[in-house]
DNA sequence: TATGAATGAGCCTTCATTCAT
DNA sequence: AATGAATGAAGGCTCATTCAT
């Protein structure tokens, strides 16, 4: 996708302890400064690797949305002859784990819930290739069930209720911590969790297709 | 709460832009001199009535806190006499219309999606002013739906469930949008949205007492 | 024509050595550091008395165009009562003065200078304010005594040939110092330039009306 | 003159750009990356070839100066048989000629322009190798005509007012423009200005013998 | 002979804050 | 009660230059 493969040591290192502060303070709040510094690289080697600090900001968005989505795609376990049930179970744990930080590498996830609710420019880049790619398959999964299309109105709910779910414990885990401390702070309860939220979700499908819900 | 109720014209007019700007910007992107300009005010006003920029950011925090949780609060709709599930919906209703832009100050819930987010150190006014008792009312709901304690560990799951549903609309606005253009943008739709979490969710808790969930 | 007619102490200073500044090293080369140095005011004062660099370089062109144009308008001296080879003597005896090091402030003659080689954005500015009302005095003197309009094209090329020789002595100075060292170096000797550029000029324009001179 | 003729693809591919951006931007402003990238070479060809930008820049004028004085040099089409008038009139040809753009290499004019009036360390180069043998070959043409010795102030006054007037068409072409529009732009006046300055000279130092100039 | 990578100095600008009135 | 003026720290970026190969 980028065209400069080439990997010098700088650069790599740049990226990262740039992912990472990025994930920490935010696109305006990160410094080059702090960046280079960590990454133990001189101010000017941003801008002859990446241009400018958006230049730096697009490299890692790019790059790490690549390498995430390859280590932990939204089809991750899912196979075509599973029940829609089990597709949706695979498919929330698959996007809780992604969302967790103890996947590679750490600060993504968290890099990604800052795009989601304070967009920058480079917002349109996540939106098509991760986000959109990643709901579609679920609404597939959510219409098989509701024996629906993938683009009734229900589905998109329904769907959209999943993933609020999911996202729930990323977004907004600095209140969780507040609320009930140590209860959901580790990452081991993935798979409760995931239970959780399947069978919440299934439960709240269920019955949608007798009942009239519209006022 | 405020112990300066002095409240002069320029005062007014600060806290005011500072509310609008802070949720466009948040804190730190936010700069006073903006503030002041907006407020048609000078530059030393802010510090010579709240001291520094964080003085200004947490008198706008408790003071439209305050108004709004007058204006809007959790138990908005709510009586003692209702069954749990219509409280539950009246619940919803008061969350998602608070989130929404059309309530006074508008920008009062963007400005609590930031902090939920990308918590400042000011974050713990709003837990403890607005998010805890507003949690604890919806734990009670949902215990008592479930026959369960507030402080049972699948009370709280199913409660987050459903608050998870109702952020998703206000923290992955941007989201939406770009997927979905034009179809859940203006707040019209409250009722659906309403009726639709209710009902996912109420049927989500609905047979859990019965099933056996763990594997 | 500035509304900002507020002098503050540090706003002239800054003014002042700026205008040296940047007629010694050029816009560009100028650093507002070393101006602010030697106005004895912060960096940061130039941002707020004149937006940024630009709007300095602007006001401080605006201000003393003005300054030295009420000090040496071109029409310095001359009267409608004289002949135009008066008018002639006078017209070139102020250009002289104003070019000369030696007038107040002593730098902006260089600057000036500058842009006339090397013109800025802000070039316009002075060509309209300064240098056509000057050219179109000297058309007319020139055009009343060849005879002609003032836009007849020999007028023009007359008066190019008047203007040139008094530029001479200001944009070629480092070629005349090195040239004729001491010879020509000090301001004392307008008087005896006046005279020269003067007599030949007026010859220069003489027989013209007779003489069949194009090719 | 310059030591080193080993002249790699590279290293005149450098020069040949370098000379066109420093006539465009002047020295300081002119950077080696732009240089550079325009000759398709590496950043590091330049300390690598000519040691640091100023040696560049010194070889680059060098270069030219040499090369443009020998195309065109003072004394293109004057010999010692015709008499003193003519010898002047083919003395500003040549030096108009030079001064325009059409000459090669095109840029080299304009750089001197710059010289001329915002001098570098090396102007000295220029000064001795081109314009003191220029300036000494008019002197000679005019003192022929005004019978008098080549260092006689007089003959120095005349020499400058008819170089003045040919170096106002370059110096001053930025303000020529905007004064009038389309009148002076193109070279294809060389010879229309050739017989102007000629004329205008030849009579401005026609009866100066006779007439008591001092008063 | 030539180059990709890296560097340190310096520039303009912005910001929250303080001073003096 | 309020303000115009001034300040120091810091930020992003650019530049000529040097290093290592």
């Amino acid at each position: 996708m980028d065209k400069k493969k080439n990997a010098s040591r700088t650069r790599l290192a740049i990226m990262e302890s740039a992912g990472k502060i990025f994930a920490e303070e935010g696109f305006s709040k990160a410094t080059v400064r702090d960046i280079c510094r960590e990454a133990g690289a001189n101010i000017a080697a941003v801008n002859y690797h990446f241009g400018d600090k958006k230049g730096l900001y697009l490299s890692v968005l790019k790059h790490y949305q690549e390498m995430v989505f390859q280590t932990y795609p939204p089809d991750f376990g899912i196979t075509a002859a599973q029940k829609p049930e089990e597709k949706l179970r695979a498919y929330i744990r698959s996007f809780l784990t992604r969302m967790m930080d103890d996947v590679h590498p750490p600060w993504f996830a968290r890099l990604l819930a800052r795009e989601f609710t304070e967009p920058t420019w480079a917002f349109d880049i996540l939106v098509e290739g991760s986000i959109r790619p990643s709901f579609q398959l679920l609404a597939d999964i959510v219409a098989a069930i509701l024996g629906k299309k993938p683009d009734d109105r229900r589905v998109r709910l329904c769907s959209m209720s999943i993933v609020g779910q999911c996202l729930y414990f990323r977004h907004s885990n600095p209140v969780i911590i507040r609320l009930f401390p140590r209860e959901f702070s580790d990452a081991g309860q993935i798979e409760e969790l995931t239970e959780h939220i399947t069978f919440f979700s299934l439960n709240g499908m269920a019955k949608a297709k007798t009942k009239n819900k519209r006022r």
